[in-house]
DNA sequence: AAATCGGGGTA
DNA sequence: TACCCAGATTT
């Protein structure tokens, strides 16, 4: 008859007993030896690559980093190569991936790996006092490249464990994490860190599924509650979130002697350092073409000619939803002028897309190039 | 403890 | 839509 497992924060080692714990451990082994992935990161065991794999695996799928990982690795092949890297090269290369600043802090981590050690830190207070390395990319990094004991903890292997020992605590909170992290460390396989940390991510990825998980094909299924149970849909608990807000901004495409504006976005915060339209935040029932135009004289310092609505996008960012209003305008006079030590352009129209630019500029971008008027009038 | 920080895929 | 994804940092 199936043991229940009991779930302590307090005595982690007893998850299972210890011949169950070992002999699921086995199993999981066994079965990623088989079923794993053959991913370009884990060709490698350069703890570069591990690292480089694992920033662009933050919140992003297997899949969208597959390609991105590629051309980075061969643009900056070397943690020296990061270190030297030009900021814009480095944005451009990344553009599309989101979360931008998890590459301006990758480059500053590599700088100061340069000046101190020369490699990536191998003990785990040094590699966690890295900017952008956190709890999980420090146990990645750790265990896949230096055979450390560090246990990993991210989405997938929340849901593994949830259902596996029919854990109650929610995934989204920090003391429903720190519960997570117990039961890892309590889970992990000492005698393979690295293999056993992919294969509880590899199983979460292709078996553990959100919905419809392969419970047949599953190595832990014997051992598993939630399967046991059949209540796999109760797994992981997640506390609720709150409603997100909707913004809508003005841009201005401005027209100058056949060449358009671009201006820089601060270098924290949304977007950080990401070329774009100038454009403004409306008030709520603010008219968009008027705001535009009084954005472009009052805070620009330019006069408009004309102006014409060219596109509209949409776009859902993680705690609220853009609607950009975009309008056309006709450079007439002035020099530009902008808040505080931000760059901006001119920019001929076919050398635009060599600008790290963010996802709702690519969807404006096909409208504003042929609502250009002809040649450089 | 809560908010911020992108973008794509899925049912 | 709402949830999910090899999370980290700031407030």
């Amino acid at each position: 008859m199936h043991r229940m497992l009991i779930v302590s924060s307090q005595v982690p080692s007893q998850l299972f007993s210890q011949a169950e714990g070992s002999a699921a451990r086995q199993l999981l082994g066994d079965w990623y030896d088989r079923a794993r992935r053959d991913l370009p990161w884990r060709r490698s065991r350069d703890p570069y690559a591990i690292w480089v794999s694992e920033v662009m695996l933050q919140q992003t799928q297997v899949r969208t980093v597959i390609p991105y990982y590629e051309r980075f690795m061969q643009l900056f092949p070397s943690i020296r190569h990061l270190a030297r890297a030009d900021e814009q090269a480095l944005l451009k290369a990344w553009e599309g991936l989101g979360y931008y600043s998890r590459v301006r802090n990758m480059q500053r981590a590599a700088q100061m790996i340069m000046e101190n050690h020369g490699a990536v830190p191998a003990e785990s207070a040094q590699i966690r006092s890295l900017p952008g390395i956190g709890p999980y990319i420090a146990a990645a990094v750790l265990s896949i490249a230096y055979s450390q004991p560090y246990a990993v903890v991210d989405g997938n292997v929340k849901r593994v464990l949830a259902r596996l020992l029919c854990m109650d605590s929610p995934v989204n909170d920090s003391a429903g994490h720190a519960a997570f992290q117990a039961a890892a460390d309590a889970f992990l396989d000492r005698a393979d860190p690295g293999r056993h940390n992919q294969a509880m991510m590899e199983l979460g990825a292709l078996v553990c599924t959100p919905r419809l998980p392969l419970c047949p094909e599953c190595p832990l299924a014997h051992s598993c509650c939630a399967s046991q149970t059949e209540t796999f849909d109760r797994y992981p608990r997640r506390a609720p979130r709150r409603t997100v807000g909707e913004q809508t901004w003005a841009a201005a495409v401005v027209v100058k002697k056949g060449k358009l504006l671009l201006t820089q976005r601060p270098p924290q915060g949304l977007l950080a350092g990401m070329w774009e339209f100038p454009s403004v935040l409306l008030c709520k029932g603010e008219d968009p073409a008027q705001a535009c135009l009084a954005y472009a004289r009052a805070s620009l310092g330019l006069g408009i000619r004309t102006q014409q609505h060219v596109a509209s996008v949409r776009h859902a960012y993680t705690h609220f939803r853009l609607r950009l209003e975009l309008y056309l305008c006709l450079w007439h006079s002035g020099r530009v002028r902008l808040e505080g030590p931000r760059a901006f352009q001119w920019i001929s129209p076919d050398r635009i897309e060599t600008f790290p630019l963010h996802r709702a500029v690519h969807k404006a971008l096909p409208a504003i190039l042929q609502s250009l008027p002809k040649s450089g009038a």
